[in-house]
DNA sequence: TTGACGGACCTCGCTTTGCGAGGCACCTTT
DNA sequence: AAAGGTGCCTCGCAAAGCGAGGTCCGTCAA
């Protein structure tokens, strides 16, 4: 998958994510990786920057969980002003798709 | 139109356009500005880099034509190579598109 | 005649992003 | 003990869009 048309993408990606509820970074590249059938792979360093951006505008929140076995996860869960967000950023992608398509023409 | 999406959209533009016959650069953003309702304005300064690079990479060529008023304008043509490129970078776009539908969900 | 406007081309520096590579710490399995 | 997976992170690079700037020339009104 070309690098610069998933420039842009990931904070609408990210975001849907979490409205499906909390999730910490390595299973979301996970969930990303499963869903797709391997055809893109979240990086992390695409992911961490990312997620700390949506953090200090406050459009996530994060908390750490530790697990049985004494480890601890980093916990991001959507918040209020994140869900409005995601939907302007929803309506924005939608369009974009639109005019994209507008060009190219419809899928063959 | 938020910046970070439209990037690595260009090249697909600039190349479907081509395909329906040369254009000049001047022309390719009032062709835009025109046909998206003024949703979307092709920049300059992405335009003529984005051309450049094509065109250095024999996806397109140009060539100096004279109006009748003696002013010149530069049209674009796309080359054979452009076009399986274009056909390439198409099937990349709705892959990418699926992804990203595939977490936002279909469209409301 | 002068000046403003629009057509038409271009470049430079800034910002943002994704990425590769690296690093660190801990647990489990071999 | 070693290797591999889990889990977090950061740094410097490359690439693209953009704003702002610049240049030249034709046309049209004042």
């Amino acid at each position: 998958m070309d690098r610069e048309l998933l420039k842009g993408s990931t904070p609408l990606l990210l975001l849907s994510l979490l409205c499906e509820g909390p999730m910490y970074g390595y299973q979301i590249i996970e969930t990303v990786r499963q869903r797709t059938g391997g055809t893109y792979t979240l990086k992390e360093g695409a992911l961490y920057p990312a997620l700390h951006k949506l953090e200090a505008t406050e459009f996530i929140t994060s908390y750490w969980e530790t697990q049985d076995n004494g480890r601890e996860r980093r916990y991001y869960s959507i918040q209020p002003a994140g869900e409005a967000f995601l939907t302007a950023k929803k309506k924005e992608w939608n369009q974009f798709v639109d005019m994209v398509q507008g060009f190219v023409g419809p899928r063959a």
